[in-house]
DNA sequence: GTCTATGCAAAGGCTTTGCATTTGA
DNA sequence: TCAAATGCAAAGCCTTTGCATAGAC
């Protein structure tokens, strides 16, 4: 991977702030600091560090991917009104009410192989 | 609301499977049946039952829609590689193997309204 | 006879990609 | 030098929407 001035602005970016920005919001404050910085760039890079495992993807149902820098285990919740992301610590009980946030609605996800893809990647 | 063919024929194919699934999926099956029915017809329909709680919407990042005529409370696991989705009980402990599923990653989110939205809220 | 639902095609929102050009090692 | 990264615009993917027509009550 090649060093660019982008690169650094980008990771900088993401690093600076506890807000899991949008890769929007990212190019949007870059663009003061380099007018022809482009959205693909972002999307690109950002991608790229979240792969090589230096930030994590946040990818909410039906809305834009965030990005964080805290690789730490840790739960996130979002606001239906606002669409702010907070994180939510992992050993938190599944109340109502979380850190002030009231919670209508937990969804667990789980990821990984089922069965039957096992079964096929150990046969070829 | 007016009962339909299509609205009919809709409810049934979700009710009748067991595999959550998407739009797509529903309307090719669909099409056997009634060779003009709109994709856009089983989009509507299927997003009106679920607002009326007739069925759940599944939401997937970066995936499409699944629904579920299964209102009761449970989790879902879906396959990184054949995009299957399954069921997982919500007192399953969060071992890495759930009924043979292969567990790489768990997601949990949080929807709801924050303090500050909440707050506002009150005020106007 | 209304008034909602449908079908079709077009548009919308987010993200990725193709390609010519620039840039870092 | 020369592969890799960038910028721009176009395309892709899933879902929704506008509008004229058909169909339910």
């Amino acid at each position: 991977m090649k060093q660019t001035r982008q690169k650094t602005l980008i990771l900088n970016q993401v690093s600076n702030r506890d807000d899991h920005p949008t890769v929007e919001m990212i190019h949007k404050e870059l663009l003061l600091i380099d007018p022809h910085i482009s959205l693909a760039t972002v999307y690109r890079n950002l991608n790229t560090f979240a792969l090589k495992g230096k930030i994590k993807k946040i990818e909410i149902p039906n809305a834009k991917d965030r990005f964080d820098w805290n690789l730490t285990r840790h739960d996130h919740a979002i606001c239906f009104k606002c669409g702010k992301v907070i994180d939510i610590e992992p050993q938190t009980k599944k109340h109502h009410m979380i850190e002030g946030f009231k919670v209508h609605e937990v969804e667990v996800l789980y990821k990984g192989v089922c069965k039957e893809c096992q079964n096929k990647g150990t046969k070829s």
